[in-house]
DNA sequence: CGATACACGGTTATCAGACAACCCTACAAG
DNA sequence: CTTGTAGGGTTGTCTGATAACCGTGTATCG
């Protein structure tokens, strides 16, 4: 099976004058405050039609870069309040910046494992259960594995009774199995296998035991160990 | 000066009918495969025209909610691979989110005044310093002292070297002031001000110093109390 | 019978032009 | 000096048409 590189077309005029013009306000072109050319100018400036600037403005304003006002014009947002979080995958394709995605992730993690003791509900437990199950029973781990580690770490985010853990540590957890996968593809010896369901075991059994100190320092060792698995080291704090 | 109630007129159409059908995705009407309707019969059933549904479906593809397929139709993407994280200003307006909200922000502040401590290089030292000396001088506190709050946050998430951080506190921090002053005014009596900025000159010192666990536990009881001056109580982990 | 090629209808993507709603400014009127 | 009004410019929305693309069915050929 050749792996063939996945031309990308010329795909999506808006996204990618969005992108452009995007660039042009981080590299400073335009400076907060600022208005954009009208869309006019800026559909013959690019050669396309109103139709496709305006979805490019609107993808922009749905990001916070800017603001548009009827009859005024758009104008650069304050590049501190946007309305987002956006993480682009090609922004985790280097080892220093998984490091620090690990970084953010961690405590977060931690503190979710130690609320999730505290206030998982029987519907949750089942819902670990379920993915530990998965961990064990997985055939082929780059599959169906990843799917279940992923599940037991949105169920244990469900458990905190917090919708934010949910949302945010859903996100996080998400880039970094993608990211993994397709930036630092690597084989999972059985054994290597083993000792990541050990560790989602520990977890497991102590979010289930109630016992919060416990399933934070359980989490915050699998995350270490996870990480030196990619050879990743992290601070110990 | 009579403070009149700000009335929100009829505004952008497409933002709405995006979230109606959002609604019909989140509320289980479309499901995670499902193909929406073409965009004709939306314009029809909305009564706007194409451009509007156009729009509105750029915006809800953007926030990964749908995916189009050019010459096939639109289809309601997995719900737990969002392309973005997005926290409604409306959902943190009762106590009970804006704790959770707390709680979610208690442990990455904490660890990133941690980090911090360990990182921080002379210029954002200085950008500490201008944000207390900020606080210090604020004549009005909802405005000026506010912003230097704000100012300071962002400045410690800087000084962790972790792109991330900065963009999750800068975020998170951002929508817990807005929150505050929006849903929860109060008024900020000088005593409560000087205690206030204490707590950040504490921060601001064990940075300075770098002592990442005096600078971790300052940073928590800053959280603590700032939450407890809202008659919010966190956990206490 | 099986497989390839092709035509067709449906859908999204893009274009073009027009009008409506709105804002800002300047100027006139009182 | 304040208020009313007209004008031009810009974004918002509408309408209709064309291009690009996909899936399916059908016909053709081996």
């Amino acid at each position: 099976m050749s792996s063939f590189q996945q031309l990308s077309r010329t795909e999506h005029l808006p996204k990618r004058i969005a992108e452009e013009i995007g660039r042009g306000i981080a590299g400073g072109r335009f400076a907060s405050g600022d208005k954009l050319p009208t869309e006019h100018i800026l559909a013959q400036t690019f050669g396309v039609s109103r139709s496709v600037v305006r979805e490019a403005i609107a993808q922009l304003r749905n990001e916070g870069m800017v603001e548009t006002r009827q009859g005024v014009g758009a104008f650069v947002t304050d590049p501190q309040r946007r309305a987002t979080i956006r993480v682009e995958q090609a922004s985790l394709a280097d080892p220093v910046s998984l490091r620090n995605f690990f970084q953010l992730r961690l405590p977060l993690e931690v503190e979710a494992a130690r609320l999730a003791a505290r206030h998982r509900t029987p519907a949750e437990i089942a819902a670990l259960d379920a993915a530990l199950d998965g961990m064990v029973q997985a055939r082929d781990w780059l599959d169906e594995g990843v799917k279940a580690d992923l599940a037991f770490h949105r169920a244990l985010a469900a458990a905190t009774q917090n919708e934010f853990y949910a949302i945010f540590l859903g996100y996080i957890a998400e880039k970094t199995s993608t990211s993994i996968n397709t930036s630092f593809p690597r084989e999972m010896g059985a054994e290597i296998v083993k000792v990541t369901i050990g560790e989602h075991a520990a977890i497991h059994g102590a979010v289930v035991a109630g016992d919060a100190p416990r399933a934070g320092e359980a989490m915050r060792q699998h995350l270490i160990n996870s990480a030196a698995r990619l050879g990743i080291t992290l601070e110990t704090s």
